[in-house]
RNA sequence: GCUGCCGUAGCUCAGGGGUAGAGCACUCCCUUGGUAAGGGAGAGGUCGAGAGUUCGAAUCUCUCCGGCAGCACCA
């Protein structure tokens, strides 16, 4: 939240006003005539036939100011409301609870015993016109909090009541009114129902959502709706889900022949050669960074002991996320059993742990690509982003307190490369910091936290608060990235822990000869493959950066008689270290264009009797229109150029 | 795991209480065509699995399994 809001006003003058500001305030200060004239420039102009005292919230003048973010945001949060009472007119024995907006609408949950069908769906908008076109005023009030409890009674509207028990002591209880339909609120609000443009909002789709967002209590229906300004802002937010839809990662893996899953082995992935080329080309390339980053690569165990997880704490934890191996070693003795690993970092520290360490040794980088596999929730599941079985590029940082801010830094410049190197520019960065239930004193904790700030300050990112999202060993940073139709995900991380090396007992000798604890950094870029690559797809929308592709250039004969000459140019592209393939199928060039296009092929070379002759090649690039004649040696040595990761360039 | 929806050929989908359909892909034949689908023929399915109702189930019911959207979870 900015500390002050500035409007502008109609004739152009601009007002600063701090945040916080009453109504009653900003009506005093800003003329009648001057806020009604805000009105009337404000959202779309349909303001200005208004003709009665417009203040009756005042807060509303500073949120029509063109701001168009502001406006928005009021006509979904009123979209909400409108929702609610369309519903409640409907079914007056649905009980609602919240519906805050979110991005590109809003969403409202009610507790209703018959599930809302698509056609309920259709129903509610319809009336939510009949009640945007009947222009209800909104009006608030301010309620006492044993008012608005025993009104929230009387009505039986038990959600309300549990809201308003939750409202602090001495914090204003608001209540707005749209027509005669009735709902807590903070506001603030559009002047009217007929604000809301009436054909620039759609209800999306129906889910189940957690009262209070806890599992544990009752579960409503949530529906979700989206809402623009006017007409065309929903029309191009369904074309852009269209177009997202098409860049999903897993029809991508399904025209790319890049990997397929099957019911046998749910939330594990069957890579097939092309997807396995991508995923061992950018594996090796993290590998190459990595060890130019002074990290040393080591490999640890699939199947692990239980005890070692009971020593890690995470038997305790996580027991019901593990697969479980039971091995009968032999009849006589009690069966032992084991885990799949599904973290690397204790076997980490059994490595760290073998031979004495010194404070020479610090800080001690232990890279892995480590294969994991967690039974995660079958709800949970998602293409290849969140999968069961999946490889990190995990690594622990064993250093001393001292050291975690320059570690810090220096991994999250190695991460910007990264991203940029794969073509993300962008990312998010959230800090997460201490949460309720935590291992360590306030003292580390505080240092630990200063340590991650300062380190992300410094190499220049901006992070968003997680407050108390921290694991209970740490503070942690995320970073994330977005899938095609904008929905985050953790890619990368560093969690702070102090919790693993005392567990573990994990020590070296430092400068004064005395046993000291290491502190473990757990880090990942990438986070895992299996994620990063499906981000990867749907943020190229399958057009992969040319050394990542897998199939890189395909050599396409016009006539059979240029058939020998493909295959000399494929063998020279392949000499070069290029991915390339003949095809001599007896098609036409359009049709081969047409297929290799499909498949997200970076180069067509078409070859002719006239590319025989001159000794040339016809090159088309993917996405775009025409094509290029050069010749061959200059193409070989391009396209080699091309092919070579951008860190060995 | 929870709520809702979905599951028919490799893919995209139509059908729907009387025994299985289309287009593309695939195989073969004709065609040698200059940058996003040349023509013809053929092959391909226990309609996700199991149980029930029925003279008869791909179709109706139930239970599982898997997927999609969201919630919860994500060491």
């Amino acid at each position: 939240m900015a500390d002050s809001i500035s409007i502008t006003l109609p004739d152009g003058a601009k007002r600063n006003y701090v945040a916080g500001i009453t109504g009653g305030e900003v009506a005093a200060d800003i003329s009648k005539s001057l806020a009604k004239a805000a009105l009337a420039c404000s959202i779309d102009g349909r303001l200005a036939d208004l003709s009665e005292p417009i203040v009756a919230d005042a807060r509303f003048a500073l949120h029509t100011a063109k701001d168009e973010s502001i406006a928005l945001e009021l006509i979904r949060h009123d979209c909400a409301h409108v929702m609610a009472r369309a519903v409640q007119e409907l079914w007056p024995d649905v009980k609602v609870t919240i519906g805050p907006v979110i991005k590109n609408g809003w969403y409202y949950d009610f507790d209703r015993a018959a599930p809302f069908t698509p056609e309920d769906l259709e129903i509610i908008e319809k009336k939510m016109r009949e009640i945007i076109a009947a222009r209800d005023p909104v009006r608030f009030e301010v309620w006492g909090r044993d008012r608005a409890l025993s009104h929230y009674k009387a009505t039986n509207e038990p959600f309300k009541v549990e809201l308003v028990d939750a409202i602090p002591e001495g914090e204003d209880i608001r209540m707005y009114w749209h027509g005669h339909w009735q709902d807590l609120c903070r506001g603030p609000h559009l002047v009217h129902t007929g604000q809301i443009p009436a054909d620039a909002f759609k209800l999306m789709n129906v889910a189940g959502a957690y009262w209070r967002g806890d599992s544990s209590r009752q579960q409503l229906q949530r529906i979700y709706g989206v809402a623009f300004q006017n007409k065309d802002g929903l029309k191009a937010h369904l074309h852009m889900l269209e177009e997202a839809a098409k860049r999903d990662h897993r029809k991508l893996g399904r025209e790319m022949d890049l990997f397929h899953m099957q019911e046998e082995a749910p939330g594990m992935i069957f890579w097939h050669p092309n997807g396995w080329t991508v995923y061992q080309e950018l594996q090796q390339y993290m590998r190459r960074r990595q060890k130019g980053a002074g990290y040393v690569e080591v490999n640890t165990p699939q199947v692990v002991d239980r005890k070692l997880w009971e020593a890690s704490g995470h038997w305790e934890n996580y027991q019901e996320h593990m697969f479980i191996v039971e091995v009968d070693e032999d009849h006589a003795r009690e069966k032992r059993i084991n885990a799949l690993k599904p973290m690397n970092c204790p076997c980490h520290v059994q490595i760290y742990n073998h031979g004495l360490k010194s404070y020479r040794d610090l800080p001690l980088r232990m890279a892995e690509f480590g294969a994991c596999n967690r039974y995660e929730p079958s709800g949970a599941l998602h293409g290849i982003m969140r999968v069961r079985g999946f490889v990190q590029d995990d690594a622990h940082i064993f250093c001393e307190e001292s050291q975690i801010e320059q570690e810090t830094e220096d991994f999250i410049n190695l991460l910007a490369s990264v991203y940029k190197d794969l073509g993300f520019e962008n990312f998010k960065v959230k800090f997460s910091d201490r949460p309720e239930k935590r291992a360590g004193s306030d003292e580390v904790w505080d240092r630990a936290e200063a340590a991650l700030r300062n380190a992300t300050e410094a190499a220049g990112y901006a992070f968003e608060l997680n407050p108390g999202e921290g694991a209970f060993y740490g503070p942690k940073l995320e970073f994330v990235l977005t899938d095609a139709i904008g929905r985050d995900w953790q890619c990368g991380t560093l969690q702070v822990d102090f919790v693993l090396p005392e567990r573990l007992d994990a020590t070296y000798i430092g400068e004064d000869g005395n046993k000291h604890r290491p502190v473990m950094l757990h880090r990942a870029i990438v986070g895992s493959f299996e994620r990063f690559l499906g981000i990867l797809l749907e943020e190229h929308a399958g057009k992969l950066p040319f050394w990542l592709a897998p199939r890189q250039v395909v050599v396409a004969a016009i006539v059979s008689d240029a058939d020998a000459y493909v295959h000399e140019v494929v063998a020279a592209l392949k000499a070069a270290g290029v991915r390339a393939e003949a095809d001599c199928r007896n098609e036409k060039i359009n049709y081969k264009v047409r297929e290799h296009s499909l498949a997200k092929v970076p180069a067509i070379l078409a070859v002719g009797m006239k590319e025989v002759e001159e000794r040339t090649v016809s090159i088309r690039r993917l996405g775009a229109q025409g094509s290029f004649v050069e010749g061959l040696e200059t193409a070989v040595a391009a396209l080699k150029a091309e092919a070579t990761p951008p860190d060995l360039v």
